[in-house]
DNA sequence: TGCAAACGGAATGTCATCGTCCGGTTATCT
DNA sequence: AGATAACCGGACGATGACATTCCGTTTGCA
């Protein structure tokens, strides 16, 4: 256990704002934009960055671990509020910017993203974060409202690579994920 | 019109393989590779790709209109041997290795592909490929096996977006194909 | 008010890539 | 076969971009 020498607010509050930053930076010009971009970006300077996040790999982690946790209370918090699990999913899959930018963020360089969420102490939430997806996912085709041949793995990574659409195409993914999730649909005869 | 002083033999295969590797190349490490990488990988010293190709631009320019033309010539290919519309439809996209190549090129930097491919002289292939790929998609519709909500646009769009999956998610494709199409076929009561 | 912590950003060192240049090689023609 | 023009390969110097450090200044907190 490191003994957290609490912050002081000003700097509690550029860890945040780095992170948030960092987040979108990332996802709109790859995992290795200059880290000066990801400071300026943020209203800080390069020396506030490397202060708290040594080097780009822990600031990578820092974003993910973050990112994970913030996707893992949509899924619930989705899972909780509508009165279907199909419903859940369209809800989450919809609206969560949360998923869309972890699932885009996971795209971008998965090889440097499956060191950082396998090595890290993200690794716990990222685990959480995927098995609540699983569950959910699960849930709705129990329920039959997805096609039965259909398993999991494919839905979430079809519907993933949807959601990984550059910010450029932003505009076609509702319908795209509308038209790929009424195919995943049971059909109704 | 310039006067091209023919090539010699196998300045003229090294062209062609230079192409070759490129789209390649691009397709696995993005548009900018160095050009060394490109050279060695096609057995060729970075002199002999500077001579063909002046700079970066002119080297993309020419894996497009050449992937542009390979594309058209599928698309007729499969247009003139399949039985109806949608099985032509289905056999290009889950066939044309060309297919998969040019839309992984395109999605890889909408931005340098866009410019490339409207303001040089692959203008004109491009414009014609594209034709095909509308009129195909246009054929299946009106033939009535394309659900009648969704516009060519969209299934141009969502389906493009399955096929440039990295190489990494390539395992995935045919199966994502697979459920996209399905879902996008009209459905039989 | 005083001090420790945090800040910003200029400055430095490193590294990768570009694009040229030229000595050696190969195809083609007589 | 021999001449020659075209072509080849890759070493090399210039260039520009980034990461990272360092320190004078500012700011939260007691």
């Amino acid at each position: 256990m490191t003994r957290e020498p609490a912050l002081r607010a000003d700097a509690r509050r550029n860890h945040h704002l780095i992170i948030t930053t960092a987040a979108a930076v990332f996802a709109e010009d790859g995992l290795d934009v200059p880290m000066e971009a990801i400071a300026r970006r943020a209203g800080v300077g390069v020396g506030t960055l490397y202060r708290r996040f040594p080097d780009r790999g822990e600031l990578i982690a820092a974003v993910a671990a973050h990112t994970f946790r913030a996707v893992l209370e949509d899924v619930r918090a989705a899972a909780a509020a509508a009165p279907t699990p199909w419903d859940a999913l369209t809800r989450l899959l919809s609206g969560s910017e949360n998923l869309r930018l972890t699932v885009h963020l996971a795209f971008l360089s998965p090889h440097t993203w499956t060191r950082v969420h396998s090595a890290s102490e993200s690794r716990e939430i990222h685990d959480e974060m995927m098995a609540a997806l699983e569950t959910l996912v699960n849930d709705a085709r129990r329920e039959g409202s997805i096609r039965a041949d259909v398993g999991t793995e494919e839905v979430l990574g079809l519907v993933s690579w949807v959601l990984a659409a550059p910010a450029s195409a932003a505009e076609s993914v509702p319908r795209w994920l509308e038209l790929v999730l009424d195919g995943l649909r049971a059909h109704r005869y």
